[in-house]
DNA sequence: TGTTAGCACTCTAGCATCAAGAGTGCTAAG
DNA sequence: CTTAGCACTCTTGATGCTAGAGTGCTAACA
């Protein structure tokens, strides 16, 4: 449904007041700041309009009018004019991204970036490649039976685990079952060689090296399992959460902060983002996380050599500058795939 | 200076009623729970004597005492009775500790159980050890001049960093790099490795292979650098904090939350515990960090092979309840160093 | 038909008042 | 040294009140 430009209008001009200072708004004020020269009585109609169209609502009698979820979206959707980026944010973004830094660091840098520009939550989804290329693996003995296992993906990954093996191994045998094994699955996609492995493992047929059996069993347990992975997400500015006051409520807070701790559902709404090329904003409840139900979530998914790799964002108050907001994490987004594709090309600054 | 055996009583007795609700204690109170038999009056003159000498004060004219800070030390230093560990509690840190787990895990398990059982903030310090020995480097080509660094410890640690090298290298070059480097110095603590390293580069003398000065120099930029570790703390529980009332100061919470986040502080306070074997007690502003001018902090060290690696611990308000938090720090501290222990010596639970 | 002025009505926030309850310090007596 | 008694102080919660803000409705107006 489209609504009456001066309907429209006076809309935009609500949700923006509101979003400056957090007071409800009323037909005076209104009549004010919007330029349409209405008389308060006038804009009173129209905001009870709105208000049957469930885009705003009073919080009691004599209060003004708030926005109300859909009012959020549909501001977002079709009234917002994003700002370009203030060029003082822009230099400053860019500053922290030219630095050269191991791809870690760039996505905590990302992610403090974001909490401080912002002056809200920023979160910052590791990247997941669909084909990361397995490169290596290396077992050495700690002990009798005890293995490190070293991974190393094509790209630079470094995984490792201790396993217990079931036999001891010479540090000779170690090597030679790394070497069967790297013969085999070096240059694969890193799921196809989990794949393979089971396989063989099933298989197990005789013929079967005794040194490779040994090594697939080891590099069975040593394979990253996908479920668990808590620490892929990185978190930083929760405390600047603590100040805002829509959230006084103290067992909101807590649900939040529990939803930063366990990071479950954070990581799943990120992977949503994921499926989107560019910005993706959820409003309130639109999350479907009730730890979100008075937050906003803005994200947008990153790039690396050409495929979306992951994403980041903002956590705030629904209540939040979002025509700031959003091209600050685009411009984010879009600089942390730029920076961590000169990482991984291996393209030199000079 | 020391107390009288009845006002020593009477100190122990409003402590423990003030840690257990939280309610400023008056004479009545007091006279009815301890069992001294005196009338309220007497109880009120000593408490005033408690209060000149600074071990309790009143909020307000008609409120009851509650502890100052020097009373809470007093408290935990002479009359406080440790409790030993409740039997489920003692099972159920047991049994976090049982399953076979890496380092790493292994600490975060530590934190989080410290959180869980004592509904606070958990902390812990990971393991520095002074004498780690170096066991192997790797060297591994991702792209012409970018160096994957592979560094493994002794007890199965392993750190990697990607460089970027000066010059193109060879697969078989860096092979015969890392085999240069490794002979000469497997088996030396890590110190010493560095300082050698230093050393050897500063000479660059002129009978020195080629390869092992391309050994060293890359192998000087992938070795850790003590000062920047950011991330060897782990924390957990933060939102515990949330809920209790003390802090209900939004810009303390905020103060606080910011330390948790910036780690330095809290990793300063943790090496104090490092210096001592055993339980240590941070009151108020003991610790001489504003941030936790509200809290207390309870740390333990712990040791792997006889040595004080690390120390854990929680934070929460001044008013905690000490008689458990205590045992629980001091057991979870030397769980973990056993666990460690078992890890790095391999073993094997049976 | 859309806009506006006027007005009665409602609700909140802030303030003062009040009474009850808790606890103290002091004094004087045991 | 201990205790009963008492006047005093301070907090807490309830109550009532007012000023202010904002609304919805109606009737008049262009």
């Amino acid at each position: 449904m489209s609504l009456a430009p001066r309907t429209e209008k006076l809309l935009k001009v609500l949700i923006e007041s509101y979003i400056l200072d957090g007071q409800p708004v009323g037909s005076r004020t209104l009549a004010k700041q919007t330029g349409l020269d209405l008389s308060p009585a006038t804009i009173r109609n129209i905001m009870a309009d709105l208000e049957d169209m469930g885009l705003i609502r009073a919080p009691h009698t004599s209060a003004g009018r708030i926005p109300t979820q859909s009012g959020y979206r549909m501001f977002v959707d079709t009234l917002l004019k994003v700002k370009p980026l203030d060029s003082n944010a822009l230099r400053r973004i860019e500053g922290e991204f030219t630095l050269d830094q191991d791809p870690k660091s760039l996505l905590e840098s990302a992610s403090s970036l974001l909490s401080q520009v912002t002056k809200l939550a920023g979160i910052v989804r590791i990247p997941r490649r669909e084909q990361v290329v397995f490169r290596q693996l290396e077992f050495l003995a700690l002990a009798p039976t005890r293995v490190l296992v070293i991974l190393v993906t094509q790209d630079g990954g470094v995984h490792n685990r201790v396993i217990n093996s079931d036999k001891a191994y010479s540090p000779a045998e170690l090597v030679q079952a790394a070497n069967c094994f790297n013969e085999t699955y070096a240059g694969l996609a890193l799921n196809d060689v989990k794949r393979r492995l089971i396989n063989a493992m099933r298989q197990d047929s005789e013929d079967m090296q005794r040194m490779m059996r040994s090594a697939l069993q080891m590099a069975h347990q040593a394979f990253p399992d996908d479920k668990g992975q808590t620490d892929d997400l990185v978190v930083s500015g929760e405390s600047n959460l603590l100040e805002i006051p829509e959230l006084g409520d103290v067992s909101k807070l807590r649900r939040l902060f529990e939803a930063f701790n366990t990071k479950q559902d954070l990581l799943h709404l990120l992977d949503q983002g994921m499926r989107v090329n560019g910005v993706q904003i959820f409003i309130g409840s639109e999350s479907g996380y009730q730890a979100l139900d008075e937050c906003s979530v803005v994200t947008a998914s990153y790039q690396v050599d050409g495929q979306i790799v992951g994403t980041l964002g903002v956590i705030g108050p629904t209540r939040m500058a979002y025509e700031h907001v959003i091209p600050i994490v685009d411009v984010t987004a879009k600089l942390l795939g730029g920076a961590l594709n000169a990482d991984y090309r291996s393209i030199e600054p000079e």
